[in-house]
DNA sequence: AATTTCTTGTGAAGCATTTCACATGAAAAA
DNA sequence: TTTTTCATGTGAAATGCTTCACAAGAAATT
């Protein structure tokens, strides 16, 4: 029987990265040895204002004391909760590359509860090679070792020439999370949830703001 | 004398990722042999309305023709000089480990006018060792080296704990947009641009919605 | 040449997100 | 115990972003 309560309101994109922001720096304060942290501080640390940091918690609860404000341990867990890496998520990553191999020794996966258990290509000098402790599989044991080990998230790092095939495959696997590195617009059915990481647009944004003296209100 | 266009509105971060979007689907097109393409089309490609397509175009000039569409070289190039990608940008890597030495040979930053024509490390068994043609400077130098080589931008791949330093270093030197890649909030001068480049962010994004069954409208 | 078709560019409307402002309640101080 | 201080949680207002809807203009068709 399941627990889970259910998200009333439709949460936005930004509200959830804002979410993440607030874990890290509550992970930074506990170490510091706060026991409690205000809106106000929160929102000082990641630049926002305080009532954005409440209207944000606010959606999933009221976690804090007036007058006090929020417990950092407790806080953090309930955000934890809330992003769901309260757990650990098993991934795997498809296309050791470049990218791919430093994802692999990547700490900050680790830390969020993100265990990199598996890795594909499709390259015969690469399969068997050991990275970090792990054996390179060989691409053609996707689907069965994705079921078997049952991993849950897929790192796409593969050429963009390829990357829909490696999709399809990693669907087929039954994956419903994908984050792909290739600069390409994938197809996935719908109960399949995609985000692109594209380290270029950022690259882009910069060189926009330079040239235009640029000043958003939040240059995240 | 200049003939820069001042931007007349405040232009969000999310029109500026959109063009992004578009300069790389319209090489795709210029590829594919389209020689018009319409807001219709574009907006198909990317999952966004034409309306969207069009009002971010409108923000700075009108490009299409009535009836046919836009132009698909035309319309490329002035994207480019609107992000200000009409030019090659140098850059210099800070950090060679895992994450910094895989973006030596990132593809996609070359192909959208990023050069990297400089990397740097404190580790004395890294100085002097080659990646892709670049031998690795003594991140002492870093100040003279960078205003020698006239470089601009600076993409961050060194631990958290000492992220600020470096960065202060490279303001230092009158760098003015950073591309970080620790997991930490960074201070720099209101002159200078910086964004932050969090994978894990992403992760934690699939791991909410997974958990939450979450229906964005716009997964990006 | 006139008509039809197509698609842009853009005010206005609709929606979403952020900020304001204050009632509420808890802790600290008097 | 009472008062003061502090900081949350949240409707409402303000701001920002997206979509609608249509006039306008260009090309294609008749």
């Amino acid at each position: 029987m399941s627990s889970e309560q259910p998200v009333k309101k439709r949460i936005s994109e930004s509200t959830i990265h804002r979410l993440s922001m607030y874990f890290r720096t509550l992970s930074l304060l506990q170490k510091e040895g706060y026991e409690t942290v205000s809106s106000k501080e929160l929102a000082r640390r990641e630049k926002l204002t305080p009532a954005q940091v409440r209207k944000d918690l606010s959606f999933f609860g009221s976690f804090g004391t007036r007058g006090l404000g929020y417990d950092v341990i407790e806080l953090k867990a309930k955000i934890g909760e809330i992003l769901g890496i309260d757990r650990v998520w098993k991934v795997a990553v498809v296309g050791i590359g470049n990218i791919g191999s430093a994802l692999v020794s990547y700490k900050e996966f680790t830390r969020q509860g993100f265990k990199i258990v598996k890795l594909f290509d499709n390259d015969q000098r690469k399969i068997g090679s050991n990275h970090k402790g792990i054996v390179v599989s060989d691409i053609k044991n996707l689907e069965k070792e994705i079921k078997e080990d049952g991993i849950e998230m897929i790192i796409l790092t593969v050429p963009a020439t390829v990357a829909q095939y490696m999709v399809d495959d990693v669907v087929r696997a039954g994956v419903k999370a994908i984050l792909n590195f290739a600069p390409i617009n994938l197809k996935v059915p719908p109960d399949v949830y995609l985000r692109n990481e594209n380290m270029s647009m950022e690259l882009e944004y910069l060189s926009f703001a330079i040239r235009n003296n640029h000043t958003p209100k939040n240059m995240k």
